[in-house]
DNA sequence: AGTATATCTACGTATCTGCGCAGATACGCA
DNA sequence: TGCGTATCTGCGCAGATACGTAGATATACT
């Protein structure tokens, strides 16, 4: 029961709740887009990600000085329960919707094409 | 997000989710048969429970010198999401099966009629 | 090489956590 | 009132955690 544990020990700080339903709704994001939407300090969203890629959350993907972060595909019945969670139940909380909105207005600056 | 993130906060040990899980499969329980369910002493389970209630997540009838705790009726379709999972994902996990095996032997003698 | 951007990390500090021990509390019964 | 059972709680300790500062690393470009 401990890697279960340690899941929900990943899900349980705000910030990093709020990137996993970023990521969740948005899919791969790079880290100064995610600072952005939350509006906190780099090295801070950097630290939190490595925590939850330390748990088996999420999975990076450099590309040149960029990382983008993504949730992993889920592994067990928890897991899929987990994202689920984020995509239906999180991703109408009025805190992640204030992240959604700065994010799409960074995105266009910072990513370029993805302005959807 | 800080009230989710607590919620997480609340199932991120082991003892806990142990505790969670055995409640939503077998519905209200006292706090010695918890204790040997998962053969840990009394304080350290009683102490665990005090933390799930704070955060909203179970609750208590006392009865006698006893106290019976319960998973809360879900008020959030988070709740109910971690509730499924409770019992939909975790509940074939050895760590509770095992669990549920001490549980069973003990719950005759000490809660008397409920041996089903 | 040097510069710029994006990301990560070592350090010190403050706070939180889980644990066992011992004792307190609550209740039922004589 | 006193005793026994069940449960809770104050204390101190050891280890974990989150934070900001400051500096290190990685990559691209000139």
């Amino acid at each position: 029961m401990r890697d279960e544990a340690a899941l929900f020990k990943a899900l349980a700080d705000p910030t990093r709740l709020r990137l996993a339903v970023l990521l969740a709704i948005r899919g791969e994001t790079c880290v100064c887009v995610l600072a952005e939407a939350l509006d906190q300090p780099d090295f801070k969203i950097s630290r939190h990600l490595g925590v939850m890629r330390s748990a088996g959350l999420v999975e990076a993907r450099r590309e040149g000085t960029w990382m983008h972060y993504r949730l992993v595909k889920a592994r067990s019945a928890l897991e899929r329960h987990l994202q689920d969670c984020f995509r239906d139940c999180l991703a109408r909380h009025p805190d992640v919707r204030k992240d959604l909105a700065r994010l799409k207005k960074v995105a266009c600056r910072i990513e370029g094409g993805k302005c959807d």
